[in-house]
DNA sequence: GCTCACATGTAATCCGTTACATGATTCT
DNA sequence: AGAATCATGTAACGGATTACATGTGAGC
């Protein structure tokens, strides 16, 4: 049974003691979300491979006539899970699909001022990420550092931290960005005429 | 015709001058590799796409009897290049799939000595990732400087210091994890006598 | 009563990578 | 002479998202 790296999103989830699919959905929309993403289409299957596998015990756990299956890892499942912890990940070929980034690679191609919105834009949803991070994300991993599991924790700080980084950054930029404008616009509008731009 | 993320990729890298699939394909291997990578099997079908929507021209351009295709952008593909570098990104469900993130957030998992370990791979990697793109990447990058393309140089110089500062913060948690196993060390050896330590 | 959250799944589709297939030129 | 690079494509596969399909429980 070949795993990949979303089945141990699942069973490392399990692990920490999200029991149900759905369950296992919210926690890594709360947590994992910025840096690896799952759908339920996914994790359902994958909780049958799992299982299958015998990473899992699975008991039926209604709730009213709700049905609702209970998972927990077993010690194969366990063993499992260190492994892939103590394997490299093969560097595939990207690291971050970040269509912003491409945004900015390539926005020589916009006017100087759409060039400042754009970064502005940028500047904006780092911020947004970093405070998401901070009141949303930080104190959800808080909430399960007491049951042991310390590096929950460790990681949205260190995501919080970072995208404060590119905010810096951007900010910066953004500042650059601003000057140039503002000397282009003077050099345009001064000697003698002015030209209307759009 | 609807045109993708990797659609702007190709467009966008034929504007920069990249010409044949081949060069394109080279030149984000060595620019927008970490944060959008492609393949040549999408690069080719997607020049043909993108020449089918008219956004390039392409002419035969053989190198003796070695048959090769040279693109440039029309009128049409710049527009269609700015009309996407001001459109809002869908900020889909990832923005980084980093499976040593994922690592780092169940390495609860593990025991002390071996947290350590991992940490120490992925400070190595961070390091490893800025001393690529400070040595490749940035030189890269102000080789096209001249030629009004500011921007790549912006983004290579963002991703090298962000790099920078994530190896930075695991060479801090390295420390901590360290500590916390020098005092386990000492609580489980004895106290009263000191442990060899590197 | 209505809406939202809880709960489990399948089907269709899209997108990207890997592998395959072929050949010329340049460098060592 | 052989290896690495330049050059263009197609086919197969795998993995992830979106849409579909259905139903219960809790709160307002």
């Amino acid at each position: 049974m070949k795993l990949r790296p979303s089945s141990y999103l699942v069973l490392g989830m399990v692990r920490l003691g999200a029991r149900s699919g759905y369950a296992i959905k919210k926690a890594t929309d709360i947590s994992t979300r910025v840096f690896f993403s799952t759908s339920l289409a996914q994790v359902y299957p994958e909780l049958d491979r799992l299982h299958t596998a015998g990473f899992t015990t699975r008991q039926d756990d209604p709730h009213g006539r709700r049905s609702r299956l209970a998972y927990t890892i077993t010690e194969e499942g366990e063993e499992a899970l260190r492994a892939w912890l103590r394997s490299a990940a093969r560097s595939g070929p990207t690291l971050f699909r970040d269509e912003n980034l491409m945004r900015l690679f390539f926005a020589d191609a916009l006017p100087p001022e759409e060039q400042l919105m754009l970064v502005q834009r940028l500047h904006q949803q780092a911020r947004d990420a970093q405070q998401w991070m901070e009141t949303e994300v930080i104190p959800a991993a808080q909430a399960i550092e007491s049951r042991g599991h310390h590096h929950p924790h460790t990681v949205a700080r260190l995501g919080a931290a970072t995208y404060r980084f590119m905010a810096d950054w951007y900010e910066r930029l953004e500042a650059e960005l601003r000057q140039k404008c503002s000397r282009q616009d003077e050099s345009e509008t001064q000697p003698g005429h002015a030209r209307s731009q759009d």
